[in-house]
DNA sequence: TTAAGTTATACGTGATCCCGTATAAATAGC
DNA sequence: GCTATTTATACGGGATCACGTATAACTTAA
């Protein structure tokens, strides 16, 4: 349940939303460790398209998370972990 | 081992662009595809940290590729794979 | 319901996107 | 070695970034 598939940019935001309020952080809290403003995790967050690679990355470290890349799957990973 | 890794910019231009030639395309193949100048698909994967997360979702989608997010792991699992 | 906290949005600014186009540098095939 | 292909880099231009700052809208807790 941990893998989280990210297809588009919207998921991907959802997901750092997640593991930012999980971490128990406010916006401005992550962005802070990070230099970001505020605003900008929120961009993020809402999973706007153009926001840069280096401002998802910055996410990524500071919420202790990685980023991995693979073929896709027919059915998500997700699903077939749903069977254990 | 199809699993690959990046805690960077860098790493996840170096990933693109095995995926890429390993489907036997150009950059301007590639770029063709996804509406992408052969120009940025160059960017890209040299790991340029500014640029768009669209422009990742747009190769990752190309080349057939999805993107997970899960917590880091100490020993990687690049690593650990090769256990087994 | 009210106040406090959090998130979304806005403005001006300098930087950088990707665009189209073009060319130089590097690589591959012959 | 030479040629063709591929990749890296450059220019001007319009769009959008993240910045600092500020405020509006929404949420949470008392």
């Amino acid at each position: 349940m941990t893998d989280q598939i990210a297809r588009n940019e919207k998921q991907l935001g959802a997901i750092l939303r997640r593991a930012r309020k999980q971490a128990g952080l406010t916006q401005g809290a992550l962005g802070s460790h990070i230099h970001l403003r505020q605003g900008t995790v929120s961009r993020l967050e809402a999973g706007e398209p153009a926001v840069q690679l280096r401002t998802v990355m910055a996410a990524l470290s500071a919420l202790d998370l990685e980023l991995v890349i693979r073929p896709r799957s027919k059915a998500s990973e997700a699903d077939i972990e749903d069977l254990f």
